[in-house]
DNA sequence: ATAGTATATGAGTATTTAGTCATACACAGT
DNA sequence: ACTGTGTATGACTAAATACTCATATACTAT
């Protein structure tokens, strides 16, 4: 998320979808999950995914920015952890929705 | 979402991001708010959000294939509405997630 | 100071996205 | 058959996204 003096005007719509777009991905889900159990620094998590230290981090800043991580820095680590409890209601309705839909499709292709 | 016979071994993990994803976007978030009273046509949801009629259209489909939305035709007007109330759900912790990140922003620029 | 480790970031690329305009398609009424 | 209305879509553009590789930054230990 941007700073705030310059997006004062910014409403909740915007906001929303910002926080929504930060969980909307398959990487940031995989590390969304991980994040269940507590913090975890960034060199723990990149090799349980399976993506590049790099491309970690950009994920991390992205959830960060947007407001959904928090960030603690412990000598060289720097761990992330969840803010908001309610991204892990978001992510079990998500799936919900996603299950359901599947078991349509595969009866649809049954038939 | 794509056609099932192209995708049969997408994990819960890509289709919970897909719909996230179709949720994740400011202009339908609006749209989504005006369906939360029940179904209503691309003629009236396009005025109501100040979009042309073919973006308008375009962001339904999206939403339709990511399996959020239900398409039901009557005559020349076709009417969508929520397939499931788990996205009124989600919208509204975002929206929570939002409005907390608003006032520690507020507060932080206070000081 | 030097070397090593953890993280962030600049630069580049390929893909996706949101939007526009124009047009095609589908159905209704005459 | 013709006209009008509602919706979808092809073609295009600008911007954003996810990723990679290489490098910079920050801290630790020797």
């Amino acid at each position: 998320m941007l700073p705030l003096e310059k997006n004062q005007a910014i409403d909740t719509l915007e906001y929303s979808a910002e926080v929504l777009k930060a969980i909307a991905q398959p990487t940031r889900l995989r590390i969304i999950e991980l994040l269940r159990d507590g913090e975890h620094c960034v060199c723990e998590i990149f090799p349980a995914i399976g993506h590049e230290q790099s491309n970690t981090s950009r994920h991390l800043q992205t959830m960060l920015k947007s407001g959904i991580l928090n960030q603690r820095k412990d000598g060289l680590k720097i761990y992330y952890s969840l803010r908001h409890p309610e991204v892990l209601e978001i992510v079990q309705l998500a799936g919900l929705i996603a299950a359901h839909e599947a078991t349509e499709r595969a009866a649809r292709f049954a038939k």
